[in-house]
RNA sequence: GCGGAGGUGGCGGAAUUGGCAGACGCGCUGGUCUCAGAAGCCAGUGACGCAAGUCUUGAGGGUUCAAAUCCCUCCCUCCGCACCA
């Protein structure tokens, strides 16, 4: 029989499908499946990332197509960005002439990877059928107050020369380039993600089929924290100093107060009082620090006496106040009431600066705490001693009480403070979305009319490097018309970061080429929401809560009828080299192309799925890739061994092979799916299969290895690709064993084993085992005094 | 510090309502085929031991007839958040 030709038949299967649309979605034809991949971005070459995150999203939908589902698997590129507009300066090729030519180089990639998608769904953010859509969404989050503008410190990335929105921020640096964020005072757009941030939170739960490290990420970032707003008073001038809580319990052991150095009441607290000088002093020292050096001096804190005093609303002490930079302008009021006895980082601040303490909460075990021999604070539960009327009750329960009793009082506020903040979604750069915004010196900010979108992004613009926004030397553009009095105006020259583009691309998908709307609501209430979502973990806050942001102003506009984009998610693992991720800079790259080249798609697609679980991290090694083109060719060569009929050892082997392969496909464990493949094909090696179990064994490879299943199909003798040929059913009748093997054990050691019929009654086993020579050394020992059988399975016998 | 995941042969990894630890693959060893090699095919392969056997799932303890799996004490690795009041 023929060689496995891999380059020829991959081709072959490939123009095949592109050319009979194989992969087509149809809308509202059967149960549908929508089977998503995070898109890439177009660097102009995929990646073994790329590969594994989109081969285990393909086997699955061939998997769901196989079991009778209509699958939506589309592709497009998240083609707005940054290395556009760096190779613009350094190449001078221009953003989109370089973006189109990596797009095709990467379509021509994924294809190569024999990828099911339905490529007439393709689409490519960068377009402006795409991104008009970007701008109607604005102007319809601008009409309900949504998007913004407003001054205010931001991100800046000087490397970048552009704005960062927090997601953006990785440890003090710029995502993209890792240079040293710095805060710089802009005028900005902003989205109102903070409005949504209840039902973001709240709709966690309905995601029970995502991993639990991701809601809790998200969760953290959204950052919900109950507690009490408590009203100090400046002793001399009655000045309101609001503080935050989240335990109004220990407020009778509040022994001083703190505020943030960049608190706009320092100035109004230190005016013409002799510590002026040196609290300014620590002012300047603290706020020139980078917020890096500022949180990594974390062990040590820092801080200054103002001179003033407080009073403590609940029982009328006075308390001094302070300045440290371990308080936080940016959460809660910037000001805390500090309870050194029961919150670690006040102890560690008044140990320092010898401050006061009280302990409130008594700790119910022996022995119970005393200020003199505490080394640190005591954060646990207990009940309230020093604290006036709430004396003996349990601090949980004060908790409540005491939040009560101050809200009554009018000395304080029940309130929820939020980590979220809202999202900064300008960029001082090229290669994106116009914002739809005009300047009129007249009118203000004047929203560009619908049927003016889209504004269009202009092809030339000078691309200097030097930072800020090359569109605002674009004459042609940023000069325009008022909408309104018609007067000269100008346009907003900043663009949209591009987590705006990849927020409801899964819904430009169901309806890609809709011309009315971003999407026909019809058919994203037929494909939505996705029921399976595959991509890096990396996007685990960013991407994926915006998405959601998205989705629910969607609902609010009466667009969708659902609150949860994504109904499972899986974070497939990252593929390294060496115990380190691949990287340009490390030098240890595999190309996916030179192994395609080598030894198919086929075989890559297998190794990458073999070599560990989608979630784990997967080490390559090449000579596993050996190992897997290897295998694909010992299923290759069964074709020339066909046998009349299998014998009764392979078909049994058969029926629980399909058994196990179509459970792991469905909780994506192919890597135990391929070794039960495996084993099924070994034991075909050894007593021949017919064409009927060839085909089965064809059938369950083919999501892994579809070319050559093609292939064999063919050979086989059938006219039509297998890709919508029904998923194999096992017989359980073939699973149903007569006789088992019972493992017999002497004091938990395995001494010999048994064949006895399924279900042997315990006597007979008994019976059994006592006569069997093998065990008389072990049993003679002593007598038997316990005699432990689970059925079908093991004896345990104990002398 | 908090949260999450994890630690099993030379390597990647199997095995979880507690029931034969190491499936499958890689590597290695031997055989077969060959003038020879490659490929293929067959067999062996946790450690120690000539063997009977003993030991073995990060360390130590516990529960149990039986523990990689459950409980306790501890160690280490990775990831995320991090002075969030």
């Amino acid at each position: 029989m023929a060689e496995y030709n891999f380059k020829e038949i991959e081709q072959k299967w490939q123009a095949y499908w592109r050319k009979n649309h194989t992969f087509k979605a149809g809308f509202q034809k059967r149960k549908k499946f929508y089977c998503l991949e995070m898109f890439p971005y177009p660097s102009g070459k995929i990646h073994m990332g790329h590969v594994r995150n989109y081969t285990i999203g393909d086997v699955y939908s061939r998997y769901k197509w196989m079991c009778g589902f209509e699958v939506l698997h589309p592709m497009g590129f998240d083609a707005f960005g940054q290395p556009a507009e760096n190779a613009a300066i350094k190449n001078k090729t221009k953003p989109d002439v370089w973006t189109h030519r990596c797009i095709a180089e990467m379509e021509r990639e994924l294809s190569g990877m024999g990828f099911s998608y339905d490529w007439d769904r393709e689409i490519s953010t960068c377009e402006p059928e795409y991104y008009r859509w970007n701008q109607w969404i604005f102007l319809k989050m601008f009409e309900r107050g949504l998007a913004y503008k407003k001054a205010s410190p931001v991100n800046w990335c000087p490397s970048c020369a552009t704005t960062l929105a927090n997601e953006e921020v990785i440890d003090g640096g710029c995502w993209r380039c890792h240079t040293q964020v710095i805060q710089k005072e802009l005028e900005q757009w902003y989205l109102k993600i903070t409005d949504y941030k209840e039902r973001l939170l709240e709709d966690l739960s309905e995601l029970d089929h995502w991993p639990e490290r991701v809601i809790t990420m998200q969760a953290n970032w959204i950052g919900k924290s109950q507690g009490v707003e408590i009203y100090f008073k400046e002793k001399s001038t009655g000045t309101i100093i609001p503080v935050f809580t989240t335990r109004p319990d220990t407020i009778f052991g509040a022994t001083y107060v703190v505020l943030a150095p960049e608190h706009p009441l320092v100035e109004k607290l230190i005016a013409g009082r002799p510590e002026e000088k040196t609290v300014r002093q620590f002012i300047n020292k603290v706020t020139q620090e980078s917020k890096i050096q500022r949180t990594s001096t974390a062990v040590k804190k820092e801080g200054v006496f103002t001179g003033t005093y407080a009073i403590n609303p609940v029982n009328n002490e006075e308390v001094p106040i302070w300045i440290a930079d371990y308080v936080l302008m940016e959460y809660g009021t910037g000001a805390i009431m500090a309870v050194p006895t029961h919150d670690q980082r006040d102890f560690l601040f008044a140990k320092e600066h010898n401050l006061p303490m009280r302990i409130v909460i008594q700790n119910p075990m022996q022995p119970h705490l005393r200020v003199e021999e505490m080394t640190q604070a005591y954060e646990g539960d207990g009940v309230q001693i020093n604290s006036g009327q709430f004396n003996g009750l349990p601090n949980q329960q004060a908790k409540k009480v005491i939040a009560e009793w101050m809200e009554q009082k009018g000395i304080g506020k029940i309130k929820t403070f939020w980590r979220l903040r809202d999202w900064l979604i300008s960029r001082q750069r090229y290669w994106g979305t116009p914002i739809p915004i005009i300047y009129c010196d007249k009118c203000g900010i004047v929203p560009v009319p619908y049927q003016d979108l889209p504004v269009v992004l202009p092809k030339e613009a000078p691309f200097t490097g030097e930072g800020g926004s090359p569109l605002s030397k674009v004459k042609e553009f940023v000069e325009t018309t008022c909408p309104r009095c018609q007067q000269k105006a100008r346009r907003e020259t900043d663009t949209m970061a591009t987590f705006f583009d990849s927020s409801w691309y899964f819904l430009r998908f169901c309806s890609p080429k809709a011309e009315n709307l971003p999407f026909e609501p019809l058919e994203a209430k037929y494909w939505m929401p996705v029921d399976q979502y595959i991509g890096g973990i990396e996007h685990a806050i960013l991407h994926l809560l915006y998405s959601r942001f998205f989705t629910k102003f969607f609902k609010d506009l009466g667009m969708v009828d659902f609150n949860e984009p994504f109904k499972c998610l899986l974070t497939q693992g990252m593929v390294l080299k060496d115990g380190q991720v691949m990287s340009k800079s490390k030098g240890n790259i595999v190309d996916p192309d030179s192994m395609i080249e080598k030894y198919g798609a086929d075989a890559l697609r297998l190794f990458i799925l073999f070599a560990a679980p989608p979630e784990a991290e997967l080490e390559w090694d090449d000579r596993g890739m050996e190992g897997a083109y290897r295998f694909l060719n010992r299923v290759w060569r069964i074709q020339d061994n066909l046998k009349e009929k299998a014998n009764e050892v392979v078909l049994r082997q058969l029926h629980k092979t399909i058994k196990k392969v179509s459970e792991d496909y469905e909780s994506f464990k192919f890597n135990t799916a391929i070794a039960a493949m495996m084993e099924l094909v070994n034991t075909i090696y050894l007593y021949g299969a017919d064409k009927k179990v060839f085909e089965t064994v064809v059938l369950l490879l083919a999501p892994i290895a579809p070319h050559m299943c093609e292939e064999l199909w063919q050979i086989l003798g059938h006219k039509d690709s297998l890709a919508k040929e029904k998923w194999p059913q096992y017989d359980p009748a073939w699973l149903v064993e007569k006789t088992v093997t019972i493992v017999v054990q002497v004091n938990g050691k395995v001494r010999s084993r048994l064949e006895a019929p399924v279900d042997c009654s315990e006597s007979e086993l008994k019976e059994a085992v006592l006569g069997d020579e093998k065990l008389k050394p072990w049993l003679s020992t002593g007598p038997i005094k316990k005699f432990v059988v689970v059925p079908n399975k093991i004896i345990n016998i104990v002398v």
